[in-house]
DNA sequence: AATGAATGAGTTTTCATTCAT
DNA sequence: GATGAATGAAAACTCATTCAT
């Protein structure tokens, strides 16, 4: 029952498969088959349109960085300060949209993959090096790079640390809100950018 | 505590096996016979030893998990403050008996199969409960319950995210030391505890 | 014959691009999509014309069997002597139109494929009876009955053996010319007819 | 139940098993799993003693090609005139360890595979150009290199023309023994040496 | 009539697990 | 105990065939 122009509709319900069958079964236990039956088509649909296994891992990578890039790039636009553009990008790694169960579970599969998958290697790396970018121009405006780069990776570490714990902690509502957290730590920066260094 | 004899011995290459398994080839590349290769013993002995595939991975990052605790009590013996122990335990974590490429690798791919795999899970569950609790404990010797758990969940947090990023930027020396931009935070805490807050 | 119109001309080139997958791909790599884009047409065509893959073949070969037919009897028209009509025969299978790498993988791949398609040996049997007895007529114009069929099957025996070493040696052109290694047989026969056997 | 120091009985069963598979279903239907039920073995084990499917392939010609050699140098110890030696030659290629239909259908299968697996094309190549040497060696003794190597290549082509119509008439009794046929041909090339040429 | 997207049965290949030795 | 050959179930992948457009 084919019909014409749908390819793009249905490459977006096999990744939404993908990110599914990861989340329900494991990234190892994930088979085509699975992909396809959460995707609604046919077992050979997911290599007629991507060409393999992996071809679907890395466009499903690929989906969900855009889609992460573009919710930054909207919130971004709202922001008037350093401060707020930081917390904007800061929202974006936990808004509802990011932060739920499914895309934390396909997010750390492809960290694990990236180990032994170049192509994934690289994508993630563009990915981290870009926020940390983003984070060192905003902390840069009211302090030198040095200091900006050190709060930026602080950051950019607590927020990946907040994600890996949620796979342990989905289910823990008595933690501290990760957003505050983070913000706290950002806040504890700018303080001491003010101040005259006397620690370390 | 290992009974000391052949059994032993062979179980722990099994582990180390399995460890450069994951690391060289992934986790979901990992099979029983690269296991038994790189342990330097039959395809069978594995299974033999561990009844599954799935034990061996268990016993693994028990494996690890032991090791970090050995290392970590080992290392908190000797030091004298709440700040010398929130050290200790980063030094712990960062010393280069865990922070190397292939016990990361191991690490993380724990992570993922955390999110299906109950009992790994479990594990893991506690192991983070007593690190945050750990942490807590030191830093509710200078300020209250509530303050001291939200800079041991930051804590934890940074130093899990750094676990994380390491896996993309193995070989890119340029970055802050891990330990210091841990310790930078702790020191900001602690600044903090001084402090009547005034922010937020 | 065909029927001029433009069916007749995509079923030609549908069996042009059978002809050259099989050269290309091998027998048993060929697909129907190969097959199609060869010929420049749609996935679904050479189905919709044929019925099924294993048609398109068939009518691939009689294809080749017309066309080898056709450029045998006008090289026919044109010999006087059965030495004439022979070599008419030695001719045609080695002319630039038959001995061609593609056509000469096609053959050989309807051969192996008549082993177990009773359709394709049928065609390739009756094909070979009217070489063989074509051959003999005029063998037996100059001599006896069995000898002329030994000598007609020595022959065709001959040519099928060239056919098929050319496979191997398509890219090697120091062995002797195919046709004067057939002809030179048809002549010793021809002496021996005239000679009063002594040998055997 | 696996029982040791088998290997190389269990290799020939599968190699069996090709050549009964590619006899009864043809090459390009021959599955894995037909040449495993075949040698009485479970799907697994051909892949597990050759690595893949092409690997059974080209062991199976291998086979081939050994077996006919040893046959060959078996009865060339006996010959004691190039025109033994000869006969010793064509009797190996029709012995009825050879020309039975089940190897023919293989060897054929196996000239096909040859237009596009350059292994299978090189084992080929050095059988034939052995053939042909060897038969021109003989030649020569009793004419000259020309007239040798022309005679040594229609007699190779003789043999394996005959081998490839066999496929089409292994159930028809009434044509010309293969042996006499080529017999004849040797004859009237040795007549041919002894005679002035005047022909061609 | 022609297209080419979609199907799903069938194939190769992998690998945890078993078990005779 | 220890081995590693053998199994066979399950996976990735292919492709003839179908059929809405």
């Amino acid at each position: 029952m084919p019909k014409v122009g749908m390819e793009e509709e249905r490459k977006t319900s096999i990744i939404m498969g993908t990110i599914k069958a990861i989340h329900e079964k494991g990234y190892s236990a994930t088979t085509m088959a699975t992909i396809a039956r959460n995707a609604g088509v046919s077992t050979g649909l997911p290599h007629h349109y991507f060409g393999s296994k992996a071809a679907v891992f890395n466009a499903t990578m690929s989906f969900l960085l855009k889609d992460l890039s573009k919710e930054s790039r909207k919130r971004l636009l709202k922001a008037r300060s350093p401060k707020e553009r930081i917390d904007a990008i800061i929202h974006t790694n936990f808004s509802d949209e990011q932060f739920q169960p499914s895309v934390i579970s396909a997010w750390l599969a492809f960290y694990v993959l990236a180990r032994t998958e170049p192509a994934t290697r690289r994508l993630l790396r563009i990915y981290h090096r870009r926020l940390v970018s983003n984070l060192t121009v905003e902390f840069q405006r009211v302090t030198d790079h040095d200091s900006a780069k050190a709060a930026a990776e602080g950051t950019s570490a607590m927020i990946d640390g907040l994600w890996l714990q949620r796979v342990l902690t989905a289910d823990n509502p008595d933690g501290m809100p990760a957003t505050q957290l983070v913000q706290d730590y950002v806040q504890k920066c700018f303080d001491s950018f003010d101040t005259p260094e006397i620690s370390k």
